[in-house]
DNA sequence: GGACAAGTCCGATAAAAACTCGGATTGCGT
DNA sequence: ACGCAATCCGAGTTTTTATCGGACTTGTCC
């Protein structure tokens, strides 16, 4: 008989893990805690038994990820991604119950990965600012790296309404934002930038100029380099911070300035 | 007789207007110029005979927005928003050939009337930091007061891989950007922040920073007042562009500085 | 290594949604 | 007030989504 999908009670919400707590430690480990919480989140790959599924679902992602990349999210038929995965359009519901689920599957896969990518490469760093500077350009460089799968993930779902409907991708897009405000305020501490700005502005300015070079290369290809003006853009950024503290500081020594 | 929306020939780009053609007069003047063109394109607004028949496109319209509001763009049926405005949905289709058009519709016209107010507004001021300054307050405090419009807008349409088959819509979205970069360079000739800068590096972290907040708000409702934080941060980023300059001409002056 | 149970695949078909048609009705100029 | 074009809308048709259940595979236990 035939395992549906639908037929699989919605997995209520793994209490064990709390996925809300905001992490409120000191800033140096909370860091390393919250990059463990955040890297095993999307734990649920596949829970088929025999291999020849596993392909199976593999395919399917795949093909999924071009047709989305290549036509947007709502154009596409069903029968499509099918086709392009080579099984028939039955055979796709016996994995995915729809195609939003289909469509926030995969970006959540990429994202897990990223997380991964970047706990290992930031191991040996512990300055906020060189944390940071890691963190956004290999966020550039990975959507260079898999530009279809950012097609996706940055036209299509962030932002996007349909991101409130998908509790667990709306954590793991929630989490990058999460990380960041984390390192600003280790910055804070660190006196590497104002200790007396809202980190989320902060943050705003980081991500939005970050995002929107991103946004740019993938609709037009330009800035050519993507991973350098990436990097470009954010050591900008970092410096004029550390510029605006400076100025606050000799404004504080000599208040009648300007 | 029905007179069908498909019926219609694909209006081939009215030729008369040249809608790619880069503006590249000084930029004094062709900002008002640009303002000009801006204002004017969206002009089909309606070409119906009756007046009963312009009431009922706007309740269409309007229900339109309150349910993609609400529920997004691919989710609800068609038949939906024909119920929410009081029609039979074979009415909706003499008005809108699909639910594509529709939702590209509503955020055209609402485009078009911020471009018209910011022309108003922006009419004394000359200034480049003032400029700006107006636009892009204006674009947050216009969310605000159209925050059924700015969840469809930013959250569905601005990007959205389907900006790229509604030439129309497309080109307005550009628009905002090109206003900005216009506004930019003029402020490079004016002396107010560096010009050795990429004006759309900058342009990227004024628009990405300001989204952001807008985008935050439009999700959470936080910051509570939209209006004062996008003129935060972007009066914050401005300032931090000035103080660019600054550092960059005292290193001329006294290049081994540190 | 064979048999049997669980797991996977897929054609046929039902259900839902998008879209069309053409006549009935209404608005508007004369 | 007449006539004709413009608009409206109920009743279909077509397209797309989603389900069902049996045929076929795979892994495992003896």
């Amino acid at each position: 008989m035939a395992t549906r999908i639908s037929d699989l009670k919605p997995t209520t919400e793994s209490a064990s893990d709390t996925p809300e707590a905001p992490v409120r430690l000191a800033h140096a480990d909370s860091f390393d805690a919250l990059l463990a919480t955040i890297a095993d989140r999307p734990k649920r790959v596949s829970n088929r038994k025999q291999d020849r599924s596993k392909r199976t679902a593999q395919q399917i992602m795949n093909a999924a990820l071009r047709v989305f990349a290549r036509d947007g999210i709502s154009r596409p038929k069903i029968a499509d991604i099918a086709a392009e995965a080579g099984v028939p359009t039955s055979t796709l519901y016996d994995y995915y119950k729809s195609k939003e689920e289909l469509a926030s599957e995969v970006p959540l896969s990429y994202l897990a990965a990223f997380f991964s990518k970047y706990r290992d490469a930031v191991a040996g760093v512990t300055d906020a600012r060189e944390r940071i500077l890691l963190y956004m350009s290999m966020s550039a460089d990975f959507a260079r790296e898999n530009a279809e799968w950012a097609r996706l993930f940055y036209l299509e779902i962030w932002p996007s309404v349909f991101v409130n409907d998908t509790e667990e991708l709306r954590h793991s897009i929630d989490d990058f934002a999460r990380v960041l405000v984390l390192l600003i305020r280790q910055g804070m501490d660190e006196g590497a930038w104002s200790a007396m700005r809202d980190p989320y502005e902060t943050a705003a300015i980081l991500i939005g100029g970050l995002n929107q070079v991103i946004i740019t290369w993938i609709l037009y290809r330009r800035p050519r380099n993507l991973t350098k003006a990436g990097t470009a853009i954010v050591e900008r950024i970092l410096n004029l911070l550390a510029e605006e503290l400076r100025v606050e500081q000799s404004a504080r020594n000599a208040p009648r300035r300007r």
